[in-house]
DNA sequence: TGCCGATTGAG
DNA sequence: TCAATCGGC
């Protein structure tokens, strides 16, 4: 079978944030088509100011190494360009004599006008996969797309399950003769100077197999919890989130070996519905990481000035005075990665607390997750400010004290506070003047007194408007 | 995937 | 007195 392939000309697959073997439709289409050339290509034109974070480009250099020691198992490899995607693989296919290129599909906008400007150069085969079901077929009863999840989740499960994951291709055809190929370190993905990526070294592991490591502990905990109803929510605790961000996994395989489990796991099936329901919601609003889609929002009076800006820093610092918030906000920017629950505290104190702009959070986030996300990063900010399409309202504000208590967050405050790890549980979601160590920086602000600031704010520009 | 303050009812 | 509940926002 493979000499009979190799006497065909070869297919391209292009790689995006799709980095596995299993469970990839592309990869297995041309496997079955004629020798196969992977290639990922390095395109920071084509999202412009939406290019890769510094965070994201650390996972991208060991997923793509990963990728590439998985695919030299299969006898294959991993060829690494770098420039306008369209271009590049226009050029390749001229080296190589490719007669097509096979890829996932994906929604980013900038990636939808790539996509669109290679099928114009080339013959183009996307295929689904990276999603529950794919974007935009799940639609209301009169053809429309939903805007709120609720009734969006319902209507995607009852497609659900998804079909069964396809299997790694059992042999991949090599070319006749390898293309040329970069070499990952001159893309310099890693940090230079600096070396801030300690704490994510520690913590995980890119790549497909990393992905399958985490799914099994996750599916093995999912087991034990069974029938033990009050221990803590099980959502957010998989740690899936980097890895489905870049394909080392697929949704349809999470939702199986989760389901399969048993146990109580709708609600973290719902976690993976967040997923498709923020590409549905970029489908519909491409500029969604940019513009509010409430009218008249974007015109909301924001704090600006240097009093503003010194108030941001605090909170990408983890300096606010909330251990909730601030254990959160070291977390990230150790490990690129925060609790869900946090997140949300965390982005509601930014925008309502400080009156900071949801934009400048989303950007922070964007540059410093390990999981940023266009469409989720975009739907969970716009959630978080109340400028969404969804029905959350600016005038929800979360409390950081009842909101650290109800998560339990004593344990984690210890972790990511150090300042604070001596104090009682009874102390350390809200720390006294008198308890708390000069290590520990003061409070920003008052929650009453933000809370009050943020209505005020908000009557008046409502009144305005 | 709220918060807050008023009300209620058990003790 | 205080925890639980509920309606308004």
């Amino acid at each position: 079978m493979t000499s009979s392939l190799a006497a065909q000309s070869p297919v391209i697959v292009w790689f995006r944030r799709d980095l596995r073997l299993r469970d990839q439709a592309a990869l297995s289409a041309a496997a079955s088509a004629g020798p196969v050339i992977p290639v990922y290509v390095l395109d920071d034109e084509c999202a412009k100011h939406r290019r890769m974070g510094g965070a994201s480009r650390w996972w991208l250099h060991h997923s793509l190494e990963a990728l590439d020691a998985a695919l030299r198992k299969k006898g294959s490899r991993l060829i690494l360009r770098r420039g306008r995607c369209e271009e590049v693989l226009a050029q390749l296919a001229r080296e190589t004599g490719a007669s097509a290129v096979h890829a996932l599909h994906h929604y980013e906008p900038w990636w939808r006008n790539a996509q669109k400007a290679v099928g114009k150069a080339l013959t183009l085969h996307l295929h689904h996969g990276n999603y529950l079901a794919p974007p935009g077929s799940v639609t209301t009863g009169t053809g429309g797309a939903y805007k709120i999840f609720t009734p969006f989740w319902r209507a995607l499960n009852e497609r659900m399950p998804p079909a069964e994951p396809l299997r790694r291709p059992h042999t991949l055809a090599a070319p006749e003769r390898w293309p040329e190929s970069d070499a990952l370190g001159d893309w310099k993905l890693l940090p230079a100077k600096p070396d801030w990526a300690g704490g994510m070294r520690d913590f995980w592991e890119p790549g497909e197999e990393g992905a399958a490591g985490r799914l099994a502990a996750f599916v093995e905990a999912a087991a034990r919890y069974e029938g033990q109803r009050n221990l803590p929510a099980i959502e957010g605790t998989s740690f899936l989130s980097p890895h489905l961000h870049f394909g080392e996994i697929s949704p349809a395989q999470v939702w199986h070996a989760v389901a399969d489990a048993g146990g109580s796991v709708a609600t973290f099936l719902s976690e993976i519905g967040w997923r498709d329901y923020a590409q549905n919601v970029i489908l519909q609003f491409p500029d969604y990481g940019a513009t509010s889609a409430k009218e008249g929002f974007d015109d909301f009076p924001w704090r600006s000035g240097a009093q503003a800006e010194a108030d941001l820093v605090a909170w990408q610092q983890g300096r606010t005075g909330y251990p909730i918030v601030d254990a959160g906000m070291r977390q990230l920017w150790h490990t690129g990665w925060m609790h869900n629950r946090v997140r949300m505290i965390a982005a509601s104190f930014l925008v309502k607390h400080l009156l900071i702009d949801w934009r400048r959070g989303e950007q922070w986030f964007w540059d410093t997750l390990v999981d940023a996300d266009y469409g989720s990063n975009a739907v969970n900010w716009q959630w978080s400010a109340g400028s969404g399409v969804d029905a959350n309202m600016f005038v929800r504000i979360m409390a950081p004290l009842s909101q650290s208590e109800k998560f339990d967050a004593a344990r984690y405050i210890r972790e990511w506070v150090p300042e604070l790890a001596d104090l009682p549980s009874g102390e350390i979601h809200d720390p006294a003047p008198m308890i708390r160590p000069r290590a520990y920086p003061a409070r920003l602000i008052e929650h009453r007194a933000g809370r009050e600031r943020a209505l005020g704010a908000w009557e008046r520009f409502k009144g305005e408007g």
